[in-house]
DNA sequence: CGATCCTTTGATTGACATCAAGCCTTGTGG
DNA sequence: CCACAAGGCTTGATGTCAATCAAAGGATCG
């Protein structure tokens, strides 16, 4: 409640794209008001569970996924520190997805009716959220490309661009390399391949000198080379706020800048 | 050019799920006013150009697609009648799919502006909006787990079906039978399949059975067979409103910020 | 230090892609 | 109204990449 606000990484990865009033960091911290603890490998809910709340993830990995009826299984998201999970969720009554922990995390829950309030105070901050979550809609519609219509290396390649672009945002000293905190099977039901597809692919990458592989961390050597053969956009780094109503306080911040 | 507002189909789509206001109606009437026709088989913009505007669809087959570097292409999204196009891209400046109509067809564009007065203005509208938004991107999911882990029978089950519940929102009446204007390389292109492999599970699903062909028409014979098949969600038929803010809400919060 | 899970590697299989030919539909101009 | 061309659909033969199957090597953790 009364933590200092830079202790938000909503906060923080917010405020990379609009300078935040204190109104906004107000609505903010509510969200993060509330803290649970995670562990690795469990279930949070099921597709199909009742679900009126959202959360955002202070620390830690997760992802969502649907089954199919006789076991194959699609990851259709993941979720790193500063994300908000439900999002897309909020039209239904119950989940449409499934969900999961990686690591072990730290979560956020928040009702829906946050969003409410969101929306009736602050139409900057709803803009921003649309943006959130039309952002993750093009992330998403990347991905299908990538199941689609790509083969395995390419497949996998896609997935370690968009990791590297991802946690760039929110660690911005990372570099090149980053730790990687999902089994090859998890990573195969993501990108539409088995655990042995995504092996030999990782092993083609890594002999053709493209990405180097210690401890459970991958290094990017060429992205350059990497992000032409798949033409791949970077989804994270920067949006448009140019249509967003605008604010005296925005006003003030941005003649600053 | 001031026409009833009953001969929006946006507001038709709209109310299905809420009752709107005179209000929001003005607003939607508003996102009509300019009325566009285009012909068959034409690139309206392609990724990479600049884009300010959304528009919404009167009447019309439209589809996003990507293409990859050596020509393969995917689908990834396909617009009805009462469907606004756009919505994802309003994170970014340049539009992040190419659009191509596929029958002939008559939009309506307007600004991202508009959206602004929209945030603005009524949080409920707002709040559908998002909502609709949320439930586009459910949809990819739903999209990303065919394409991800089904089978080239279980594609075509899983679009066909999406076909029949999308429709059925703007054409209650409409039955079990709907006009496809899509070539098999579109539906290939959508579904991660090549012409080939859609011609076979065509011929498949129909000596079984499931599906009958006439004209450019496809009749589902065994939907509730088909939907057990795939574990098939309906996604279009309801929302969740309740988290909404009331039409009082509004007023207040307005009145007092 | 054994048990378990993950990863790698090779052999085999299988489903869809590719290639190719023929047919049917649609539209156009003579 | 017919002749012809172009595009879309179907079908079969062949090729290829990833799935499957299997076994062994590594890592991790009580």
């Amino acid at each position: 409640m009364s933590k200092p606000v830079s202790d938000s990484c909503l906060v923080a990865k917010l405020s990379h794209y609009i300078p935040l009033s204190d109104g906004d960091r107000r609505h903010l911290a509510r969200m993060e008001e509330t803290e649970v603890s995670v562990d690795p490998q469990k279930d949070l809910y099921e597709r199909g569970d009742p679900l009126s709340e959202l959360c955002v993830v202070k620390s830690g990995w997760l992802y969502s996924y649907l089954d199919l009826p006789d076991g194959r299984r699609q990851i259709v998201d993941i979720h790193h520190p500063g994300d908000m999970i439900g999002l897309a969720d909020i039209a239904y009554p119950a989940a449409t997805t499934s969900l999961r922990s990686c690591t072990s995390c730290v979560l956020c829950p928040f009702p829906r009716t946050a969003m409410e309030d969101v929306l009736t105070s602050s139409p900057r901050l709803a803009a921003l959220f649309f943006s959130i979550a039309a952002r993750s809609q093009t992330v998403l519609i990347d991905t299908l490309r990538a199941n689609g219509r790509m083969n395995a290396r390419e497949r996998l390649t896609f997935l370690l661009l968009s990791l590297l672009t991802r946690l760039r945002i929110t660690n911005p000293e990372m570099g090149d390399v980053f730790r990687l905190p999902l089994s090859q099977q998890e990573i195969g039901d993501f990108l539409g391949l088995t655990n042995v597809s995504v092996s030999k692919a990782f092993t083609g990458l890594e002999k053709e000198g493209h990405i180097r592989r210690f401890d459970r961390q991958v290094e990017v050597l060429s992205e350059r080379y990497l992000a032409d053969l798949i033409d791949f956009d970077d989804r994270h780094t920067s949006i448009d706020t140019n249509w967003y109503p605008s604010s005296e306080m925005d006003r003030l911040t941005f003649a600053r800048a």
